[in-house]
DNA sequence: GGCTGGTATCAGCCCCTGGTGATGTGACAG
DNA sequence: CTGTCACATCACCAGGGGCTGATACCAGCC
């Protein structure tokens, strides 16, 4: 397959509270009481959210403190956007390809 | 907020069958027979993924006489792509913003 | 018309995953 | 040292979504 795209990666994105989080961490790097007042979700499932980020590489965790900063990663995102860049290149260069009914 | 990523059609993307379906359409335009062979899937368990491709807007058909074509929609692709690619970039912007501990 | 092959739809099962409460841990303040 | 706050982990439950078998539908062929 010539060009394929993390699923792993896009799982981890498609969660409407991770993205809200990535889409937040993108603007300000945060900790995870800023995350608790902005997304208005508990502490316990934000935590868990965050595990799901960090496991995946796509936030870094830097402690200070009592407090944990959780930073994005823009590199990860850019992996995506390669990829699917690259998916949305071949379609338009193979518009025309069809394959013959068997 | 500012950057905003559409969910729906992340979830949409973020199957692994769904997305090696989108791969293989992104390199031909192909019909369900097709797909069962390059897949291995059962036709009743793509036929159910198409569908959600098809509503998802990711996906056009075209029939051909029995058979029903499916070609990939590459706006949709590059739609993700310039949402992720406008939340890197903003994450590369604000790389150093951060919220003061409270 | 009857039959066959290509697709879509329906109903059901089952597993996965997201949400939550209780609890553990570690760091600062007093 | 003790209490409190920030955060993580664990155990559990409930809902949703993916997979499957049965079935309906539609187009061409005999």
């Amino acid at each position: 397959m010539l060009t394929s795209v993390d699923t792993d990666l896009i799982r981890v994105l498609a969660d409407p509270l991770r993205l809200q989080i990535v889409t937040l961490l993108a603007q300000e790097t945060l900790c995870t009481t800023h995350l608790v007042e902005e997304t208005g979700a508990k502490q316990t499932n934000l935590s868990n959210h965050l595990k799901v980020l960090r496991e995946a590489g796509v936030v870094e965790t830097e402690p200070c403190g009592r407090f944990t900063y959780y930073r994005l990663r823009p590199e990860v995102i850019e992996t995506v956007v390669g990829q699917f860049a690259a998916l949305a290149e071949t379609a338009r260069a193979n518009a025309d390809s069809k394959r013959s009914c068997p």
